[in-house]
DNA sequence: GCGAAGTTGCGCAATCTTTCACAAACCTCT
DNA sequence: AGAGGTTTGTGAAAGATTGCGCAACTTCGC
């Protein structure tokens, strides 16, 4: 119980609480490790070992109570409340992630939008007015933001990502496809697809 | 020299391309894997290691010579030839997508996109007019292109990938948080950004 | 030409992750 | 109430990945 839990399994966690949730909505209300395992192309050894890190959920000879489970899991994960999200870059890739509605109802809000350019400051986007970069550091503090999202061009990710570090921010999500470079204390993910596809078309040339 | 190379190794290459490319537009023509190893945030043992699944590419005493790894790197990852992509759904995100420069000048070309909705077929989108998804399979097969990108609702995904499949395609990038089914000859890689905040949640709530 | 300083490639050890396999727990049916 | 059939939770094994340490090689300065 108090062994750190390691960050693949936590990465997996999303998945699960996403279709526990789904399950549920469609009134399903109980379901085994293999089952599970199979709808996500695990094995019900790993889900089982997984979710035994925070906890029996499960009853033996029966499986998991459905809604409970899902529960568990959120809270495991700190959804369940609102997040507020800071957006630095507002090109066409941050309006997508602004508009992208998946983010709006799942407990994650964006509350402020920045960017460099007088031409985009001041415009409302999706109900908020985007505001100077030269205000982030104050504006996230004060909200007390505690993610920032980062779709700037790859020249100004590093400059954006300090200036979301020096407001006191806890989580980083980059989309600019460049090796950040963030204190201990913030953490920092990476959305690339360009090295994703560049990863896939190893499997492919050897194919053909 | 026979060994399966680790997908993880993969996984890191196109980051290790991208900056031996940046390296050499600056003009460095050498560099060690301590260097090297700090700009990405790694060590130079796992750098090293990296590269030998492919040969020896640096010299004792000296380190790599970047442009002639830059180009090694590129031609392992089956880049530096055009890789044709089919778009499937434009709506916000698809559209995000078709957009996203950052593709374009990177080996990677959207030349065909999909969608549905008889509002959306028939207009032009960055220079492409968007198909009936009807006409999805065939114009794959005709076109011979290799990676699809899923970018549409999540009741959908599934159907859309399953067209995919059977016109032949190789790979799959999918934007819906959904576990997609394929065989095991199509490459399917997942794109969450929801997932990967709701992962990185967990670690904000205990330290609040 | 030779020693000093520096760096790779790689076998081996350490660590991390997944899988196995089985006792303990639970339900159902008689 | 007990037997039979399931399924969980979990130590321990197996497998995968990362990191260490050093021999082999390269350059430089003298």
């Amino acid at each position: 119980m108090k062994e750190p839990v390691p960050d693949v399994v936590i990465q997996r966690l999303p998945m699960y609480a996403h279709i526990l949730t789904a399950l549920r909505k469609v009134g399903v209300d109980s379901i085994g490790s293999r089952e599970l395992g199979a709808m996500l192309k695990t094995t019900p050894a790993q889900i089982r070992k997984d979710l035994s890190y925070f906890g029996r959920f499960g009853k033996q000879g029966i499986g998991y109570e459905v809604s409970q489970l899902a529960d568990e899991l959120c809270r495991v994960l700190g959804l369940g409340r609102q997040w507020s999200l800071a957006l630095v870059g507002t090109g066409r890739l941050g309006r997508a992630i602004m508009d992208y509605s998946g983010f709006a109802h799942k407990d994650f809000q964006i509350v402020a939008a920045f960017d460099k350019s007088p031409q985009q400051i001041g415009k409302k986007i999706g109900g908020l007015v985007v505001q100077d970069v030269a205000e982030l550091e104050q504006t996230i503090s004060e909200k007390g933001i505690e993610i920032g999202i980062v779709a700037v061009p790859p020249p100004e990710a590093q400059l954006v990502i300090d200036a979301l570090t020096r407001s006191g921010i806890k989580a980083i999500l980059n989309y600019a496809p460049v090796v950040a470079r963030v204190p201990e204390r913030v953490l920092l993910r990476q959305i690339t697809p360009l090295h994703t596809l560049q990863s896939m078309t190893y499997y492919l040339k050897s194919e053909s």
